[in-house]
Parts: structure tokens; sequence; C-alpha cells
DNA sequence: ACAGAACCGATCTCTCGC
DNA sequence: TCAAGCGAGAGATCGGTT
């Protein structure tokens, strides 16, 4: 990483040339996981040029890219195509999501092994909090290493690890000591890792904000740092303001969740192979989408009592519309039939041709939290629809046909 | 009575990160 | 020319109440 040149290196392979003993917070995160797990099971791919990315129809990005790749200016997020101009030859491997949701399984299950304080951001990375493993374990430089070492030799695959006191800087020190490396920053080191950043290191700083910034002179985190709190709040709002001073003074008081906190929303969303303003069309995927979206809070045992829909055009401005019922819901007919009147009230209202469609349930509460549905008042108007739709998802479960689900519904949704 | 302020929930957009 | 599919949170706006 050029901007260490010229400083000491806290970076460290052999942990006892760092002062770790504050470096209790950990954040591993997985090498280009998604090709990663790809190139484990086709070692013909090792060293090859590849990534992962969707749809073959022209309209994916790239999901994960080897290194390889990477050097060819290849990057995650970005179109498909740009990535094969960008790359010729590049291998590209369609992405199978099982496959990482069980690679992500075995990881977590190392982290398991060393501490019960695991909160994972996403598949492919976590933080742990290894204070409480010290005793039995050694010291965090020396957990470090053998998580990174037990990933290696019983996964075959390769983790960066970083090491601090604080999240934000923890995450910090593996996003600087990546590929396949360890970096500890104790405390005292902090600033000097931290103030020659770029604005953009600073967690919650992307394009929009680093160009506001930008136009206040600012370009390194220590200028951010350097600069009146209110000058800040003035610009960015008051919560973006004050986080951002705090980080930038390395200081971040979150702790590490022993869990992950419950998703106040889930939802689904789809974009078309090739636009289409054509009522059923867009119904049909509507359907698919709220089916999806209920089925999943059905299986987390949550109801949620705001539908969203989200639109986006062929021009790729996107809109969204909600309504919030009074009772929460796990109902796919219930949450299609929201959806739908959204979607026809938008629609009424003009619109050129739909690029992408989404549904999702908002507003979030565990099941047992519902008091029945249906006392007096109550909306729905057929009782009958969220235990047929319970026995439906338990024959799909046994069964695994998903051919018997959609037609199911597809039946009778016109009648609401 | 009424105008206005203060508040509040719902809605929607914007920004961000993986 | 391109631009997924998730998810979270802040803040602006609007309508309805006190």
């Amino acid at each position: 990483m050029s901007h260490q040149t010229g400083t000491p290196r806290q970076v460290s392979e052999d942990p006892s040339a760092v002062d770790d003993a504050d470096c209790t917070i950990l954040h591993v995160d997985m090498d280009a996981f998604f090709a990663m797990v790809e190139v484990r099971r086709r070692p013909e791919l090792r060293g090859v040029p590849m990534m992962v990315a969707g749809a073959g129809d022209g309209r994916g990005v790239v999901l994960s890219a080897t290194y390889e790749a990477r050097v060819s200016g290849v990057r995650s997020a970005m179109p498909t195509s740009a990535a094969v101009r960008l790359c010729p030859g590049i291998v590209v491997v369609p992405p199978d999501q099982h496959a990482y949701a069980e690679a992500s399984r075995e990881v977590m299950q190392v982290f398991a092994d060393v501490t019960p304080f695991v909160e994972p951001l996403s598949v492919d990375e976590a933080f742990l909090d290894v204070a409480g493993a010290r005793r039995r374990y050694g010291r965090p430089g020396f957990i470090a290493a053998t998580l990174r070492e037990r990933i290696k030799t019983e996964l075959g695959l390769t983790a960066t690890v970083g090491g601090a006191s604080t999240k934000f800087v923890a995450k910090l020190a593996s996003s600087l000591a990546k590929p396949d490396g360890l970096l500890l920053v104790p405390p005292s080191r902090v600033l000097e890792v931290l103030h020659p950043l770029p604005l953009r290191a600073l967690w919650g700083v992307g394009p929009k904000t680093a160009a506001r910034l930008a136009s206040m002179g600012l370009s390194t985190v220590g200028e951010v740092a350097a600069m009146d709190l209110s000058a800040l709040t003035g610009l960015l709002g008051k919560a973006t303001g004050a986080r951002l001073h705090e980080l930038a003074w390395g200081r971040d008081d979150r702790r590490v969740a022993d869990s992950a906190a419950a998703e106040s929303s889930i939802g689904a969303e789809t974009t078309f192979a090739v636009d289409s303003a054509d009522p059923k069309v867009l119904g049909r995927e509507l359907l698919e989408l709220a089916d999806k979206t209920a089925r999943r809070a059905r299986m987390s045992g949550v109801r949620g009592r705001t539908v969203s829909i989200k639109v986006r055009y062929e021009d790729f401005t996107t809109v969204t519309r909600s309504v919030t019922m009074p009772t929460p819901t796990d109902s796919s007919h219930a949450v299609y039939g929201r959806a739908h009147e959204l979607l026809s009230k938008l629609r009424a209202s003009g619109g050129g041709r739909v690029r992408l469609l989404g549904v999702r349930l908002e507003g979030l509460v565990a099941g047992t939290e519902v008091v029945e549905q249906l006392e007096l008042g109550a909306q729905d108007p057929q009782p009958g629809w969220r235990e047929a739709e319970i026995a439906v998802d338990r024959a799909v479960a046994r069964f695994g046909a998903s051919a018997i689900r959609p037609a199911a519904l597809v039946e009778r949704r016109e009648r609401s």
C-alpha cells in the first residue's frame, strides 16, 4: 500500500513484533470470495483471470474477480461487458449462491471455534471480539494468524485480517492489508495510519459525500479531523457530520454484536432481460417477487406492516411507493395485493417501459408478537389464504417442487 | 374562532456498503 | 455503450393533530 511507504510498518505476520494487546476486535475478510470458491472446486482456474458475473444477456455485473483479473482493472459491480473489454479472454463463471452460502458456513464455523462474539457483515466477512479468548487461545495477533492459517489449510481459501481496538479501524486495517494479509493497528498508531488516508476511507463517505467535502477543500481524513464540528454538521447533517468527525479521530464505540441484529426489511427485486410496459408481464413478475418476499418472511417467522414497490425505468430513474397496513402480514396474497395496487396507481399516472421491479416488506416484527389477525374489523376477507400458503410452504420444503407454488397462487390472484 | 407552531407518522428520495 | 440484488439509515416533505 503506497501510503504506508516512509512510515514504519505495523504490518506483521509475527504478532510479537506489535503491541497487539488492545487489538481485540478482528475484522476477517475473505479474498475474492466467490471467485475463490469457484477456483477451489475447479483447480484449472487457478492463476487465470476469471470472474463470477451475472446475466449473459448483457445486463449483468461483476460479483467477484480473481486478482489476475483485477490487474486488468476488473472490479466488482462493473458491467460484465466492460470487464470483458478490459480483460479479453477472461473466464466468466455464472454465480452459484448455494455454493457461496455453504462456503460461508464453513468459514463462520472456524470463527465460532474461537469466540462466540462473531458479527457477520455479509457472506464473506465478520467482526470477531477476541478479548475473552485471550486466556485460552493467546494474544489477538496469534489468534488472527491462526484463523488465517486454518482458513487456508482446512478450507483452501485465503482471508485477510485486520485488528484494532475499534470496529472501524479493524475494518480499515483489513482493507489495507488485502489480499492475503494481516495488519494490526494498536491504539497508539491509529492516527498515523488514519490521517493520511483519502476521505473515502471513512465509513459512510461515498462519491456524493466525498464531493461535498472536496468542495470545502478537504481530501484526507486528517483534514476532516481538523475540521470544525459545526462546519461538518452544517454541510452533511447532524448525524452524518458528527459520525464522520468521530471516525476521523479513530473513535468508534460500536460493540461487536454476538449475533446479527434482526432484519428490519425483506425484499426481492429483479431486472428484466428486456424492458417492458406490458401489464401482464409486470403483474406476473410482481407476483413472483411478492411471493418470494412473503415466503422468506414466513421462513424467518416475521411479518411486516409496510409493503413497498420499486420501479426502475429504462432511463434508470427509480421510484418507490409504499403502503402501511393496520396489521403486519406474511401472506403472499396480501403482499401481492398491496403491491399490485401500488403498481396500478403508479402506472395509471404514466411512465415508460420498466427495467427493474422490486417488492419489499418493511416494519418487520417477530411473528409471535402479532396478535392474531381477523379480529373485528380486520380487512382480510379471506382468512384461509395464510393457512393455504403455509401448507404449500411445507409441501415445497418436502418435495422441493417449486412448480406447485406459483400455480396455487396464480389461480386466484385477481380476486382481491 | 382562528392562525400558527410544534409534533408525529407515513411516505419518498438519497446515499451508502457489500 | 454501460449500470445486480440485496439491505440500512438519514432527512425532506406532507398531511393531520394538538
